[in-house]
DNA sequence: ATCTTTGCAAATGCTTTGCACATTC
DNA sequence: GAATGTGCAAAGCATTTGCAAAGAT
C-alpha cells in the first residue's frame, strides 16, 4: 500500500478514500479477479456513498500506473487483479469451462516461443495474455 | 464451402443467401480478422438489404458450428477469422502496440507448458487463447 | 404446410462522460 | 485557492432479442 500511495503521488493523483478503500477490497480478494461491479459492491459495505462510476476511473486509473492487471475471461466484464512487479510477464490462466472457476499458472515456460517468434517474425515482444480452457481438477 | 454447407445441414441449418454472403466475405478476407460491423459493410456492398442483426447471428452460429474463430484484440468488439479443422489449438496471434497490425504465429510450441499444467495443476487442456503484445518489425 | 430465417426497432448491459459539488494539498 | 476527485444521471456503443413478415424444403 506505501508502494502504491508513492506511484500515484509520483503521478499527481492523490490516494482518497475512495481509492483506498478500492484498493483494499482488491488486496483482501486476490486471487478473485473481480469484476468492476463486484469491486463495487464490496467497496460499498465500508463506503456506502460511493459511486459506481468512481470504481470505474479508479480501476482503469491503476490499470494505467501498473498497479492493476486486466483480465478477460470472456464473460463480458472487465476483471482485475493486482500486479505482481515481480514477474515481468503476466502469468497464465486456467479457466473451467464446465464450473467456470479460474486459476493461476505461475510457471511461464514461453522463453522459447519467443524466441521463435522474435527470431521468425522479427517481433519484440513487450507482454503477453495467455489463457487455458479445459476442466479443472474437479471437472475432468 | 461445401464442406461448410454440410456442417449447415447436418445440424440443421439452411445455407441461405446472407449466409453464403457473410461467409465469402470472410473468406476473401483471410487474415484480416474482421469485426462484425466490417463484415456488415462488406456484405451490404453485394447484399444491400441484409440486417446487421443477421450478421451478428450468422457468425454466432458459425463460430458454435466451429466454423469460425472468435477473437479479442482489446479493442472492444469481437473479430472472427476462420477455424482451421487441421490445427487442433487455435494459433497465436501478435499484436502491435504501435500500429494495431494483427499477424499469426504458425508454431504452437505450448506442449511441454501445457504438459506441466496438466501434471502440476490436474488440469486437462481443451483449447487456447495465446496473444502476445509488443513491436512489429516496421515498428520496433 | 411447417419450420427456419430475416429485418427492423427496441431493449440490454457494460462502460464512459458531463457537470456541479466536494475534497485534497 | 487551485487543481483534482466524486456522485449522479445521461449518453455511448456493441450486442441481443421480440416479433411479424419472408423464405426454404
Amino acid at each position: 500500500m506505501i508502494r502504491i500511495k508513492s506511484i500515484l503521488k509520483e503521478n499527481g493523483y492523490k490516494l482518497t478514500s475512495q481509492r483506498r478503500a478500492t484498493l483494499e477490497v482488491i488486496l483482501h480478494n486476490e486471487d478473485k479477479h473481480m469484476s468492476t461491479e463486484e469491486i463495487f459492491i464490496e467497496v460499498k459495505k465500508t463506503n456506502p456513498d460511493i459511486g459506481l462510476a468512481t470504481i470505474y476511473r479508479t480501476v482503469l486509473l491503476l490499470e494505467e500506473l501498473g498497479i492493476l492487471v486486466r483480465l478477460n475471461f470472456e464473460d463480458g466484464r472487465n476483471r482485475y487483479e493486482l500486479s505482481h512487479p515481480e514477474e515481468d510477464h503476466d502469468h497464465h490462466h486456467l479457466i473451467c469451462l464446465k464450473c467456470g472457476q479460474v486459476s493461476e499458472v505461475e510457471e511461464d515456460l514461453l522463453e522459447s516461443l519467443e524466441e521463435t517468434i522474435d527470431r521468425n517474425h522479427n517481433f519484440k515482444i513487450i507482454n503477453h495474455k495467455v489463457k487455458f480452457f479445459g476442466h479443472c481438477n474437479r471437472c475432468r
